[in-house]
DNA sequence: CTGAAAGCGCTTACAG
DNA sequence: CTGAAAGCGCTTACAG
């Protein structure tokens, strides 16, 4: 198949590529009528132009970097078209890049910025974990999304987030008013810059508020894979410690462990109530259908976009923090007396 | 942030642009302590290579895009994932293009070509029901995976996939061994070039055979969504045909139905047997365990990965069926008789 | 309103 | 072993 260039169009219309560049770009500055014959060439030729070397020689283009943590993860995926539907409109490219979990989002970055002159990164769903370097070496305006990032301390950054502090202290509270004073956790913890770690301390500290003994028997590690959930509930359930809660730190957690309690034996609410986080929309078709700490992915992607743009604009770094909703579910109940 | 270039290496090197780019490709003809001085600089640079101007001068690139056509297709996503893994080591660099499942997967094609110069492209999941015209646009390699291509008769195009016809007829076939004799359908009938239909008429046919009347009362058209599997159930129910087993066209499909006849009184398997296709890893965590016809993903990558280099170097083109694996679950279970 | 020329970051013959 | 020059497909001042 042969490639068709911008001078196919030219020769093909009778006129220099500076005009059919001006005819592509939407400039004003043409003869209707030159306008008219060059789309008539270019559907003919079914010429597509090369993003790549259009942006080689443009300077200031308006395009957004969007980098996605995880190619499997549903809320992260969920959250990402909502984020470019918020970028309809917006007059910004928005340019999409998924990398595997363990890869360095930061190297995307920089990779997608030599490539695009991007004005400004969009970061969903990943971890600032020990990477304060990697970040202050991003010189470049970036909004994490699901993560506070206020600790940065940059006039570049930005973020949005629920409370994952909160939200976790929120579960746990959910289950002590349902009389439950044993609640097993699925997740890790961390320092900051990691949403798991926070709602899992949040959840901690919501138990020790309560009166309730925080035993790390009743924790496991686990990762946000179904198997690495099941496998880690399995070895939870091994220790034979008794718990009539469990609270993980995504839904999708919350699936492998209700597998893993059912085939222990353990019917879920009945037997083990169990709340997780994210509120995919898969919660709601599941048995029973999951409680969930919900973020709201609309709100977040809206947000993303407008403290990008903000950035973007030189106007000053924000941190938002969007309240968390409360996805009843089935997987919840009152405490067997 | 400044955007360090060729240039830049060059110069805080010492050499030529030239010299750096021939370090840069692994040209043996340069001097060991050049190569040194000049991989030196693009450490502490921080040197990336712009791949889009890269390409733009090469005649030759060993590139092959990888277009998966539905964002949050679970299978499609495992599937991708796969078939990267089977391209490591290859030679060719793979570049994938996640695109909207009504997009069209044929101007992606074309686009990515323009850009990528590819030798090849392999469509995931796509769908090629009256689209020959486009498929004879695209002069290029083309593998189609997980639908067959036969039928388009084309020197440069191959595709691998399960017999859908034929596994639609196992799912019936199963579920008429275990006593059923009146089996719905969720999915959607179509011609040749599209997996859900071909099943569906194979397990028609297959009901045919064993001497079971297709009702079309007993169908309901839904898309490959947990919501559209749930609604179109939803609306079959309300029919109040009476119904002892379902064929889903996919186990997304499944979840959304189990959960609607979970709302409707009917348990799974107790009172109606489910049986989906793709065999997904949600499959054997979900409540009932979904019983399913399992696309061998990873055979299905390999295969997709060597009909394209077999393309590519101007063998024939094949239309491989690979077999189909029975994935036992929980959802099916003998008619009460 | 239009075209010729320079240049984006890179590679590739061609000289030396 | 190395560099200068041409050119990939495009855009952007600059002339006219």
């Amino acid at each position: 198949m042969r490639i068709v260039t911008i001078k196919d169009v030219a020769r093909a219309a009778g006129v220099s590529i500076s005009t059919v560049s001006r005819v592509l770009n939407d400039r004003q500055d043409v003869d209707p009528q030159t306008r008219a014959r060059v789309l008539a060439m270019v559907k003919k030729l079914n010429y597509i132009r090369n993003q790549s070397a259009s942006n080689l020689k443009q300077l200031n283009i308006a395009a957004i970097g969007v980098i996605l943590s995880g190619r499997r993860n549903a809320f992260l995926t969920d959250l990402a078209e909502e984020v470019m539907q918020a970028g309809q409109g917006t007059g910004f490219q928005f340019i999409m890049d998924i990398i595997d979990e363990k890869a360095s989002q930061f190297l995307a970055a920089r990779k997608l910025y030599m490539e695009h002159k991007l004005q400004g990164v969009i970061f969903l769903g990943s971890n600032l974990e020990g990477q304060e370097n990697e970040v202050k070496r991003l010189e470049l305006p970036q909004v994490y999304a699901t993560i506070e990032a206020k600790h940065l301390n940059s006039d570049h950054i930005s973020s949005v987030s629920i409370n994952n502090y909160q939200a976790g202290a929120k579960a746990a509270e959910r289950l002590i008013e349902l009389g439950h004073r044993s609640i097993a956790l699925l997740g890790y913890f961390s320092k900051a810059g990691d949403s798991t770690g926070q709602r899992l301390h949040g959840a901690v500290d919501a138990m020790k508020k309560a009166g309730i003994r925080y035993d790390d028997r009743l924790f496991c590690e686990v990762g946000f894979t179904l198997e690495s959930a099941y496998k880690g509930m399995k070895t939870l359930l091994k220790r034979g410690m008794d718990f009539t809660a469990l609270i993980t730190c995504s839904d999708i957690m919350s699936i492998g462990a209700v597998r893993a309690l059912y085939e222990h034996g353990k019917r879920v609410p009945k037997d083990v109530s169990v709340i997780g986080f994210d509120g995919i929309e898969l919660c709601n078709y599941t048995l029973p259908a999951l409680t969930s700490v919900r973020q709201p992915t609309r709100q977040i992607a809206a947000e993303a976009v407008r403290l990008m743009k903000a950035l973007i604009q030189d106007q000053k770094a924000e941190h938002v923090l969007v309240e968390c909703q409360f996805l009843p579910g089935e997987s919840i109940q009152e405490v067997k007396s």
